[in-house]
DNA sequence: CTGTTAGCGCTTTCAC
DNA sequence: GTGAAAGCGCTAACAG
């Protein structure tokens, strides 16, 4: 046992040096001879001398640690993306705590506390789809920590948001099945309190009118995105004229449509055409006839790391800034794979 | 910008009372007057106090965290590990600081050098299958610092394994197949260097032995459990005469070879039945002839987290246990639902 | 119940 | 190129 106590000042005096000294070396200044720099590594590796990083973070009044708070850690999407964030963290030497919300606000705000608490130099964070307003972010102002907003954008003043371009995609994607012969698409909308599911609405608008199709509100069944609520969905569609194609927000309720309609006989992807964005990868399994909107999960998370890491280590200047990247169309049943 | 500097000095000056009656009271010491606790309190508040954490750590030289090292964040095994783990760490009131090894021991030994320097209370790790020996850990028998093995023990000394009862849950799982009646059960086997894998086929060849059945050494096929292997081994089985049945001690292979032989127009599970070790829930879609193994992730990283905090709070006595867990045998095409 | 005192191990002026 | 000295903000004896 041996305890490991090893700290500067043993070096510092069993080589008849100050502690100073052996701190400047240790840390590679060049302002320390090579050959003293040598003796002081020497005998840190002999006495097993490891640097205690709470007192560098106390002294230094940073962590080299960021903060990640997302709504579930085993969602793919968000596994995917702490995958990216790691990595890039672990590059730039970067430790990363991470924490989840399991979508409630209660606990985002706790979790928001426990992260400032814990003096993380910046701070990732996907909100809860509760997260409507953003009271609890304020106490970040006060603080010089950068904090960034990851798939779930928001516009408060003093923050950095990651996304994907959400119009323009669903744009894309909706064109896609006009441009394979659909003329009459369901959406399936998110809750249109969160943003970019209004974009997503939009970008499907936009696509019909680009068209020339006439926009049918009745075609838009709106819903809270849990599989239960494809139920619903499916037996609104069987009630609608017409319908060959479905374009949805969120896979969540639209496998749970998919479901719904097998089960009725109704034949995918012969009677109706899907496409939706998709983050888990069992809808690429489940339904050959899914064509899917791919967010760049890991893609994301090194963008945003690196974004909140420039902006810890530079802390002047503006902090404010939006990154937008591609999602990408995955079309089955064919070899076209078109990047929006 | 209030910069958020106020220390228990601050609140000690402004109210005339010491600062380590502050502490006290900010801690909830049952020996602070009330009615001092009330003040300190209340100025806290007002000056928008926060705790500096890293001077904590650095007293108390302890930082309630505890690192988690997986191969892949990714990988839902692991998510859901993660996701368990960091459920039970909010609740007990600990960070949790997380690395992927990206299956590299190279990577895993800087990984665990950051969390000795990171000074995490303790460690959960699932090392990568390079990892056939264990110097690297030797640097823990120094710390008092304790390290769970999770789903992927070893023998070492010092240290504590959460696991499933492997050899127990494969005999069960090939029973099962020989219970429908199939007597030609190839086993799609892992590396046998990994200590899992090797307990695994011994589960399957008592099963065997169990029920009167030949042990036919041709009918073991082991890989590196990549889907690229599946494909080797389609061809191996349908060169095996009679095979009726496979069980697979991880289902990336089982998954390549279902393919594979899908493509070569045997059908599944019609012509061969397919059992096999699962944990990535694609396979539970991709083919619904495959009945799985499931390792319950979740209840592991619940487990091993406060099995681990328990060692860390009381750190005297014996440290070593490990913790074997049921998997679930869940079997497709039937209400059956049997738990190991 | 409260105050005094010391110090965790490091970094960082400021001298020389 | 090296040393002296101070102090980050907290907790924990020890006294009273």
């Amino acid at each position: 046992m041996k305890n490991n106590k090893a700290t500067i000042h043993d070096i510092s005096r069993s080589l008849g040096i100050d502690s100073s000294t052996v701190s400047r070396a240790l840390n590679g200044s060049d302002r320390v001879k090579d050959k003293t720099k040598e003796l002081i590594n020497k005998k840190a590796e002999e006495l097993g001398y490891r640097k205690n990083i709470m007192a560098r973070n106390l002294r230094m009044n940073r962590t080299f640690t960021i903060g990640v708070i997302v709504p579930r850690i085993d969602r793919h999407f968000f596994a995917k993306l702490i995958a990216g964030i790691e990595e890039t963290a672990f590059n730039l030497n970067y430790e990363v705590i991470i924490a989840q919300s399991l979508d409630s606000l209660e606990r985002e705000k706790k979790l928001l506390a426990n992260m400032l608490n814990n003096r993380v130099d910046g701070l990732l964070i996907s909100t809860t789809m509760e997260t409507i307003s953003y009271d609890h972010f304020d106490a970040y102002k006060d603080e010089n920590s950068p904090i960034i907003f990851v798939d779930r954008p928001n516009k408060i003043g003093y923050n950095s948001n990651v996304i994907i371009n959400d119009q323009e995609t669903s744009l894309n994607a909706t064109q896609h099945l006009i441009d394979n012969g659909y003329k009459n698409i369901v959406h399936f909308a998110g809750p249109q309190e969160v943003d970019l599911y209004k974009l997503r609405l939009a970008g499907y608008k936009a696509a019909l009118e680009k068209n020339g199709i006439e926009f049918n509100e009745d075609y838009v069944i709106e819903s809270r995105l849990m599989q239960e609520d494809g139920e619903k969905m499916a037996k609104q569609i069987l009630e609608l004229p017409n319908v060959d194609a479905v374009f949805a927000a969120n896979d969540h309720a639209a496998i749970g449509a998919m479901k719904r309609l097998k089960e009725q006989g109704v034949k995918i992807p012969e009677d109706i055409a899907f496409m939706g964005f998709s983050d888990e990868p069992i809808s690429e399994y489940i339904e050959p006839g899914l064509s899917t909107v791919k967010q760049p999960a890991t893609l994301m998370g090194k963008e945003a790391t690196s974004l909140l890491i420039g902006q810890i280590e530079n802390k002047s200047g503006d902090i404010v800034h939006t990154k937008i990247l591609d999602a990408e169309l995955i079309v089955r049943n064919s070899t076209k794979k078109i990047t929006a």
